[in-house]
DNA sequence: ACCCAGGTGGCTT
DNA sequence: AAGCCACATGGG
């Protein structure tokens, strides 16, 4: 692929590429083997460099296309994330090592249509087999962005293209028994369209969903639509749940009120931050 | 062979 | 409202 672009974006503070694209909200990004990371966003595929120099770091992006506001916005660049992660800290110690060790989380601006695929596919599923799923469904339905690096990229399907598949195609992809989900989401995005309103409002309309929960929905919303106030509880987060603040393992409800109302605005923050560095510690 | 993974739908109490 | 359990697939 030739018209490669490179964009670069100085002084940037509480970044990590790592953090990022291993926290969990994403699976479309892999490592290259030294620290730098490929992955397709936006129908752009895109290769990302992070350079850390002095108290201060530079992104380099280069990729197939985007605009460098595109891009910006993706990685959220004009969000401050060293204001969230202090005042966090201020109201919860026990949030220290997490935000020390895993410091550079940012809150990726994804596609919304994406988000929610992506997460219907991840229930009860681990991530190296949601991220094969979700490469499958890309190159069986989403449009070839051609070749970059090595290997020829194709962008996420769109509603329309996912809904030209058949289930026995979805079958063949080793879904597993979510291919039925996917089978009925596009003509329910159809109608529904990006759901608005009050978190609770949004989070009711994603229930309609067939296989979106409460877990999943609380996916889409702090990924999909970027609602900070969203705190997912899944297996993992029950358990840090149970032995950071004392909650029964099964009490999901409670862990939800607390989490309302102790992080607030910052749960999403909190959330990744707790998920990814317990997860990462086993 | 068994258990688990960023859970949910559907059925039974 | 709450408690089961099946659901595909692949890795440990």
């Amino acid at each position: 692929m030739d018209n490669i672009r490179t964009i670069r974006f100085d002084n940037l503070h509480d970044i990590e590429l790592a953090h990022i694209f291993e926290c969990g909200q994403c699976f479309r990004w892999n490592e290259c083997g030294d620290g730098s990371y490929i992955g397709v966003a936006g129908g752009n595929a895109a290769h990302v460099v992070l350079k850390h120099k002095d108290d201060a770091s530079t992104l380099v992006v280069e990729c197939t296309g985007g605009s460098e506001e595109y891009w910006c916005s993706y990685f959220d660049l004009d969000t401050g994330y060293g204001d969230m992660k202090r005042a966090l800290l201020a109201s919860d110690s026990k949030l220290d090592e997490a935000i020390d060790t895993c410091y550079g989380i940012r809150i990726l601006n994804q596609d919304y249509w994406e988000v929610l695929i992506s997460f219907i596919v991840s229930q009860n599923n681990n991530i190296p087999r949601i991220k094969k799923c979700i490469e499958s469904l890309a190159r069986s339905y989403g449009t070839e962005i051609g070749e970059f690096m090595g290997e020829v990229r194709y962008a996420f399907p769109t509603p329309e293209q996912l809904a030209e598949a058949t289930l026995e195609e979805l079958a063949a992809l080793k879904l597993g028994y979510r291919n039925t989900y996917l089978a009925a989401a596009p003509e329910h995005y159809k109608e529904q369209g990006v759901p608005t309103g009050s978190a609770e409002e949004k989070h009711k309309a994603l229930l309609s969903y067939l296989g979106v929960g409460p877990k999943v929905a609380n996916c889409i919303l702090l990924f999909g639509l970027r609602d900070f106030t969203a705190f997912p509880i899944d297996v993992w987060m029950k358990k840090i749940m149970a032995e950071l603040y004392g909650f029964d393992i099964k009490d999901v409800k409670g862990m939800q009120k607390f989490a309302d109302e102790h992080f607030g605005e910052l749960g999403g923050i909190a959330q990744q931050y707790l998920f990814y560095f317990y997860r990462s510690m086993q």
